[in-house]
DNA sequence: ATGTGTGAAGAGCTTCACAGCC
DNA sequence: GGCTGTGAAGCTCTTCACACAT
């Protein structure tokens, strides 16, 4: 199913839309209507139908969407179906409760790697995964064959570690330090930004 | 200065902005143009002029915006010039590394209270902020005059500690909580949700 | 010459409205 | 009756282009 043009807000949304559905599987319902769907994630009717006919005709007329059905094509669209390994830089606070966190196994992630510098740390196993030092990098992801990664190190180091994700064959990652990252073509870098996150709230009074 | 209609998609870039110019700032730069400063954010000139026209005519022709004025301008604009002071709720490993993230300060945040219903971390001091007991919520944010709030806790108690985060009197939240969560009117929720922004950057290979 | 501020044009996203199906 | 899928309308955001300021 090749797609033309999805707007980025939609990918998004389906996020929304497949953790809503996670929710009423599990309270056992069978079908949504585009109606209910939006009422629960606060968007319009129109919007979900029309986010979903960008990847195919996925609900019945008169009867709404199958909820398990749905899931399986979002996890699909969203290659969330394939148990996506990714490999942590920085095992400091954020990296420790990222290695915790539990969010991630539901949606189809592992991190299956981690490494620091830090003496102290490197050896250390955190939640079955053993802390590698950062020199291991490259070796250790080409064996596990990990493309994604997650960056949770000081700003003050951020770029250069970045660099060496991306030399290290990582095509993708995501960021917790606050700042701009340059990567060469083909790698894409994703920000998180809590102080921002926290900002733009503020804006809002 | 009475706003019109500003996108929401500008308070995003304005923070970029700040951000960029705070790094400006330290390396001893004393103007930047419209260019310059879109380069390094990856916006195009006369966006980030049309951004800034919202609020006010704050650069000189010719010369481009000082940096100095110009980061006053937008912590004014963004309201991160009053030390706005945070309640954290749900002292895990999320709650832990927010308690001892330095990004916040920098931004003008500053987390004043942290509670949980763990009696073994009640009473603990993190960061110099003592960790109470989430029934303590209402009369020490009412004592410590605070309107903003962090949620960390799981998903299962998200809901109802969210209500009496609101029921408290907090009029933001920020959560961490990958779920929705309804609130009464005039209560404004933020969700990040860290599975969510690995998987935005998945869909993209 | 260099660079801002802005109305108008352009692009992209959302909503409407209705044909068609269950 | 209820609901989906979708072209077209409507709307919002972005980009352009140029008058004007230094």
């Amino acid at each position: 199913m090749r797609v033309k043009e999805v707007p980025d807000e939609t990918v998004g949304r389906l996020l929304a839309y497949l953790r809503t559905l996670l929710c009423l599987q599990e309270e056992g319902v069978e079908s949504v209507s585009s109606q209910r769907l939006g009422e629960i994630c606060h968007f319009k009717p129109s919007m979900v139908r029309k986010d979903f006919s960008y990847f195919g005709e996925f609900g019945r007329p008169g009867v709404g969407y199958r909820v398990d059905g749905m899931i399986q094509q979002l996890r699909r669209i969203l290659n969330l179906d394939k148990g996506l390994k990714a490999a942590l830089v920085g095992v400091g606070n954020v990296g420790k409760a990222l290695l915790l966190y539990p969010g991630f196994k539901d949606e189809g992630f592992e991190i299956v790697a981690a490494f620091d510098t830090d003496p102290d740390k490197v050896g250390q196993k955190i939640n079955d995964v053993l802390v590698e030092h950062i020199d291991n990098l490259q070796k250790s992801i080409e064996e596990k064959a990990v493309r994604l990664g997650v960056l949770a190190v000081p700003v003050s180091e951020a770029p250069q570690v970045a660099e060496r994700m991306a030399a290290a064959g990582l095509k993708a990652i995501l960021s917790f330090a606050p700042c701009q990252l340059s990567m060469p073509k083909g790698v894409r870098v994703h920000c998180v930004d809590l102080a921002m996150e926290m900002a733009r709230l503020v804006y809002h009074l």
